[in-house]
DNA sequence: TCTATTGTATGCATATATTCATACAGTGCG
DNA sequence: CGCACTGTATGAATATATGCATACAATAGA
């Protein structure tokens, strides 16, 4: 069986373009939260089975951890493990949840951000994306 | 009146989130490219012109721009300027355009690939999109 | 209590990123 | 030619990222 742990393991995958590791590792952790891949209060792998796994130093995921409990998406607990914040957020005076919102939300509102930043037209993004998510079915076995 | 170099200048942004400044800057390039708010032709802003508007180091700037040429994005011409290379890639034996490819084509991809990295179902973010595109409308003035 | 696991921490070495200052080398133009 | 502009280059200084080794501290469970 595969756990969740095993699955952000395998999901995890480090580019080469000049972007600092613990950026990658902590930016794709947080891809997987926001996508619910990484359900609130799901245990993360640990910090030495991310190291290992991408052959990478124990102090560098530490610092990609680090970030993400000061952003507040996981807490660390030492002899634990690393868990998944119940709520992202500074979460003040909110209440909960006022509108049922999309868990693909954060990553949708990036996407469009990065649209408009390139001057494109979101509707034709869309389109576009759509074409070939239908049209290029098989593509990671 | 504004110029491309103008219209590019105003479009960089630097954040503050580990990537080195280089690498944002190349990034944010490649994007005006694929968005083909930089033609293929057209001249670049100045190294310095950008050094300038970001405050940031010349050298840091030419690191940017020595990438975009190696990956074939620009030319540099010492006392002239950088110049939009006019078919980004090797370009071997393809004939031109084989399909209409849209403009927005790479920046569709890498959100698809984004998406699907996430576990996420392409056809609900770009619903999503659209949503989101649809409802707020006045975001930057 | 003992032990394995896990986060926390330190010191040293190396590589890269960034800034600052300064200079050199093509290019077009008056 | 001489000048202004633009890419190219270098050296020193500082900060950060990364790896490697090692150790400490808290937790759960046998």
């Amino acid at each position: 069986m595969h756990t969740i742990e095993d699955e952000v393991l395998s999901a995890l995958n480090l580019r080469r373009d000049g972007v600092p590791i613990y950026v990658q590792i902590r930016e794709q952790i947080l891809a997987l939260i926001a996508a619910g891949r990484l359900p609130a209060g799901a245990r993360m792998p640990t910090m030495r089975q991310v190291a290992v796994a991408l052959r990478v130093d124990l102090n560098t995921v530490r610092h990609a951890y680090d970030d993400l409990q000061n952003l507040g998406a996981v807490v660390l607990r030492r002899g634990l493990g690393s868990f998944v914040t119940e709520r992202v957020g500074p979460a003040d005076g909110a209440p909960a949840t006022p509108d049922p919102v999309d868990p693909l939300d954060p990553l949708a509102r990036r996407v469009l951000a990065e649209v408009r930043e390139a001057g494109l037209d979101p509707l034709a993004v869309a389109e576009r994306l759509v074409r070939l998510a239908t049209s290029r079915k098989g593509d990671e076995p």
